[in-house]
DNA sequence: TTGTACGCGTTATCAT
DNA sequence: ATGATAACGCGTACAA
């Protein structure tokens, strides 16, 4: 049992010729009833198992995709991943996934290694925008379908799978003020990508349309870590008139911000209320609980994987572009309800 | 620019043949330095890259290892899985991360679905040992390398990088010990697998080499989920003599624990200690930080990849079965600090 | 040092 | 309905 069985091989012991061998196991229409059979029959008894890379080098299909997200430990990042592994797996493609951790420089290695490995396609959150987009043109050479999910980049004729973050924003500013904040803080993070910007721009809008002063002041940007969140807070928490909201885009800073206003002394909600961004299952079991908004990741990483199904099964026709934008979802939880 | 270049591409244009090119390419010794020069930078003008799909076929050898583990969006699992990146992607491999989220009928469809896409190795941390091995013939009988990390099975000839859990269990149990816990319950796993045989195993031995007592009614065993740490922490924060002090091998479990013992208005570290194992980020930001075991995962990463990379280019020579055995390292925080 | 020729396992295009 | 043959792109033993 040391060598794999080829369609040669059940082709021998059938007195038949391979040709029809990989037209019986292919279900093609014009072989009759009875060698399919056989065929299948024996190729069981064999143990006959297709070799993938003959059959990628011949038709140009590897059955592989590459996922590119700025980092997999994140439970946002890994859920989507877990979607569209459901939604893959079933067809036969395997799935690749490359890390950036944000840096460029990965970023254009990863899709550079992607596509030596040929790749189907690439799925992928953008870390940073203001890359340029010569690593795209590559893939747009090759034919190589492209979708970005969440953290996109406006791009002629490529698809998108995200959430309203403008919405999730809004609605979770709306929430702050209908418990009362008359100074809220956003914690922001790198704007050069759209979902930040979103976010920003839901904020600010929630303010004005409620009739509360939008202060640029009360803006920080920052990476989405913890002691991020820490050092922020804490110089805001010196102001004069000190912040009784925070709307952070990240878990991850808010959790910073919820433990340097407990470091103050001071009371959530009742002194300041928080609400973060993403959902991250930590924000659930918090002794305080950290209101957050959902991103269904699960949902968008299916989502994403049938758009490229969709795409690499219609070569031939023009390429639909499709912008698919899942509604967020606000969970309260301790942290803001008063 | 609409297909790709080939070796015959080059070669005609340079009045050569494909075998040239590609002698060239490979640096083969037995090729002139001027050719060399020529075909390397003419294949650099022509845009020309290698196909990887036809070496795969050609040689057998596809460059994609593939990583099975339980769950990915555990720090745990995703700081291995970085470390075996980190040491395989310089050496051009790619990575398919499988899940199998703790069932046994994926374990086995991906092995099937890894052996399928012809990986040139699986690196796997097994979810349940009572699974029979016939997955684990395939991968013999086709020689392709296998090696556990973490979660492992003692196989013949079988490599493996673990962590030494006797040892962590010991440790973490004495140093509740140490702090005068007197009744310390072992929160436990599912025993099957060695990893919890082996925590178990420290945690008693730690008990009867200090003089205390070993009562088996205070092991339990569960999953590693917080829902499954509070309903059993409840059970036994109502017996008779309530226990003081808790190991849990799991920090979810811990967690747990930890929420069932304050909602009945206990003290920690006071009433009880805690102590969980894997040091996921959480037990550090927690309020009550959890004090764990840290099991260096990127390192185990690294190693495991460096294992595979020895067997996969010692392959002539006698398979060298090698057991690397890390150690832990408890880290002390507030919930067990008295 | 370089060319020739073949095989890796499949599938597609001719025939028959 | 089935067979013969070429082709996918590369590497390599053998020849020259």
């Amino acid at each position: 049992m040391k060598k794999k069985t080829t369609i040669y091989d059940i082709a021998a012991k059938l007195n038949l010729t391979a040709a029809t061998v990989s037209r019986a196991l292919n279900d093609n229409k014009k072989i009759s009833e009875n060698t399919r059979k056989l065929v299948k029959q024996t190729a069981l008894e064999m143990n006959y198992e297709q070799n993938t890379l003959a059959r990628a080098l011949k038709s140009g299909k590897s059955f592989n995709v590459g996922v590119i997200v700025p980092r997999m430990d994140s439970n946002f990042f890994a859920s989507v991943i877990r979607g569209i592994e459901e939604e893959l797996y079933p067809q036969g493609y395997h799935v690749i996934i490359c890390q950036t951790h944000d840096q460029e420089s990965l970023e254009t290695g990863n899709i550079n290694s992607l596509l030596n490995a040929q790749v189907d396609g690439v799925l992928m959150s953008i870390s940073n925008s203001k890359a340029n987009g010569k690593v795209f043109d590559s893939l747009f050479q090759k034919q190589v379908p492209l979708i970005f999910f969440d953290r996109k980049r406006d791009m002629e004729g490529i698809s998108s799978v995200t959430i309203d973050d403008f919405d999730g924003a809004y609605t979770a500013t709306k929430h702050l003020i209908d418990q009362g904040c008359k100074r809220i803080v956003h914690l922001s993070n790198n704007r050069s990508l759209e979902i930040f910007r979103d976010r920003y721009a839901g904020y600010k809008q929630a303010l004005l349309d409620h009739g509360l002063e939008f202060d640029e002041n009360l803006v920080i940007e920052s990476a989405s870590k913890i002691d991020e969140g820490r050092r922020i807070t804490k110089e805001f928490l010196e102001m004069e008139h000190r912040p009784d909201g925070i709307f952070s885009s990240s878990d991850f800073t808010a959790l910073g911000a919820i433990q340097e206003i407990k470091a103050h002394g001071l009371k959530i909600p009742q002194d300041i209320c928080v609400v973060g961004f993403s959902n991250e299952p930590f924000t659930r079991f918090m002794d305080l609980s950290i209101s957050s908004v959902d991103q269904s990741p699960i949902e968008m990483g299916r989502l994403t994987a049938q758009v490229f199904l969709e795409e690499v099964n219609n070569k031939k026709k023009l390429k639909t572009q499709k912008k698919i934008v899942l509604k967020p979802e606000l969970v309260i939880r301790k942290s803001s309800q008063r």
